[in-house]
DNA sequence: TGTACATCAGTGAACGCGCGTTCACTGATGTAC
DNA sequence: TGTACATCAGTGAACGCGCGTTCACTGATGTAC
């Protein structure tokens, strides 16, 4: 069809963002190489113009929704440190919502890859991996500063916070259709537990 | 063939137990029908013999690992409230350790079928949140016995546990394979938050 | 207890379908002159 | 600045393959007499 340099960059961010989407509701297994095209607007031929394979997909998915959700965290992080000290609690508190439990498709990638990376090629968990480190280093860096804490207790803190924050919310998803009180409840009980 | 009705039960159930190995080893989307029938000894076509398709099997698998857990917890918690009060302790922290990471085909389903659940059918979302229920519940009931608390207050330091342990083995099989120190460290920094 | 027959778990070939991937083709873009 | 041509993103048909499921067949099991 003949396109330009600048849009066929686009066009690739757009099926990485379709790709995000659909991966974080149905799973990498659930969507095919077609649906993902079809959801960014093209035809399923032109995929392996921009990516070698769809586990390539997967890998650069994860590596750029985890982009994001750092991105958006260090905003929250640095926002708490100078001006609006509640703004982190805040943030989790919003991360253990009803909202962000019925709508995987936008949610932060740390719960909606777990389970993905493992069995997705090497790519995708080196991706998921590097994308951890960074949320733990982040949140480190934060308690360290805000609370005056040690590196290794602020650590501690901080992969404490992450564990209860992928637990809560896949347990509540993976309950939410046929128990949707019970589900309620382990979001409520998980934000109860959290730092300030 | 020609099988008696007895053999025929036992193979049922042995079709449950390599599904259920494989399904958490490499998720529900990942594993085909005729896998499951090899790995349980058998040739593909009998499958709809027992099964009114795969996604019924998931369900029936996702019940039997469920009711296989509970009632491993049940006697472990039966077994410290009467002669040995550290053995949930210890049951939660064996739950936390690197062999049960590396092994998600023995493993406890509240974590391995967390993803698969609400992707699946309804069958195995009735059966994972009907499991969960009955964890919260026996957890519920041990700390409520054990430590006199009031109903409202042992359930939520089930659902506690529960976040815990689930989020932390999550994250560690997510980032195992990439990054093992990592995944180390979230696993030791959920057991050292554990309750008693 | 022995015989004839219906049942039905397991076999293995076959079904249509959708998957990931390849390919010849197209035409606007971007470059060389 | 205008023209001729190479590039390459996007199209849509096609590839082989493995999926979930169906089916005719088999023979030991279990039952009726």
């Amino acid at each position: 069809m003949g396109v330009a340099k600048k849009q066929a960059v686009r066009n690739k961010q757009a099926i990485i963002a379709a790709a995000s989407r659909v991966f974080r509701e149905r799973g990498v297994d659930g969507v095919g190489v077609a649906d993902i095209m079809l959801e960014a607007g093209f035809t399923h031929g032109g995929f392996y113009n921009h990516f070698e394979s769809k586990s390539d997909l997967a890998g650069q998915v994860c590596a750029a929704a985890f982009a994001d959700g750092l991105s958006d965290l260090k905003s929250v992080v640095d926002q708490s440190l100078a001006t609006d000290p509640r703004a982190f609690r805040r943030a989790l508190e919003n991360y253990l919502s009803k909202g962000v439990r019925d709508d995987p498709g936008q949610a932060c990638p740390t719960a909606t890859f777990a389970a993905d990376a493992p069995r997705q090629g090497e790519g995708m968990q080196k991706a998921y991996a590097e994308g951890m480190q960074g949320f733990v280093d982040t949140i480190e860096q934060y308690f360290a500063q805000r609370d005056g804490l040690s590196a290794p207790v602020a650590r501690e803190r901080a992969m404490e916070v992450l564990v209860t924050l992928v637990g809560a919310i896949t347990i509540a998803r993976g309950v939410g259709a046929a128990a949707p009180r019970l589900s309620d409840s382990f979001l409520k009980a998980a934000r109860r537990k959290l730092p300030d």
